[in-house]
DNA sequence: AGGATGATGGACT
DNA sequence: GTCCATCATCCTA
């Protein structure tokens, strides 16, 4: 299924349909590669553990605008952590990007990171091998346009399915999606 | 206007 | 396992 496709739909069918996609990100004039291995589903009105829960605001703005924006937001005062926009415009539907496996530009990803990660478990970071930060806020990633973008990867055959990391509200829900290594 | 809090990560015991 | 850096946002008043 085409991503815009899958990003349209439900984001607790359209997260675990982002694994084993692609992010791509040409910041800083190198490019860094990345399979997706780890996302969790966050849906807005419905779902009290989302920043959309109460609503559009400044900071949550993307994840009201059409499928496939880029949202972003800063955590704890220190980190970035990126989300794809799902559902139709105007639903402040998302997916947290929180892990992957650079395929591409490793040397890059290890220089930001400033260790020797091969993976990026955890959604900052992602944010930091990627290079995102705030300013890429509202970014639309499904037509390549530079400096970020999602291209299509073959959906993994194993897929585990658990409570989401760090939410206090809705713990009954397993909204986080994960390919076992 | 002010305070508590968080979709975290890293260092340290 | 525990502690804490660090700040935008949100809630209460």
């Amino acid at each position: 299924m085409r991503l815009a496709e899958t990003l349209h739909g439900e984001p607790e069918i359209a997260a675990p349909g982002l694994l084993g996609s692609y992010l791509v990100s040409t910041v800083g004039e190198v490019v860094v590669k990345m399979r997706i291995t780890e996302v969790e589903a966050y849906k807005g009105s419905e779902d009290p553990a989302s920043h959309a829960f109460r609503g559009p605001t400044p900071r949550n703005r993307s994840m009201f605008q059409r499928p496939g924006t880029l949202y972003v937001y800063r955590s704890y005062g220190v980190h970035h952590c990126a989300n794809a926009s799902a559902g139709p415009e105007g639903i402040g539907w998302g997916i947290l990007i929180r892990g992957g496996e650079i395929v591409d530009g490793l040397g890059h990803a290890r220089r930001r990171r400033g260790r020797q990660d091969s993976t990026s478990n955890g959604p900052g970071k992602v944010c930091q091998a990627m290079g995102i930060e705030i300013h890429h806020d509202g970014h639309y990633l499904l037509d390549r346009r530079p400096p970020l973008w999602l291209e299509p990867g073959d959906t993994p055959d194993v897929i585990l399915t658990t409570p989401r990391v760090g939410v206090s509200r809705a713990r009954d829900l397993a909204w986080r999606f994960v390919v076992p290594l």
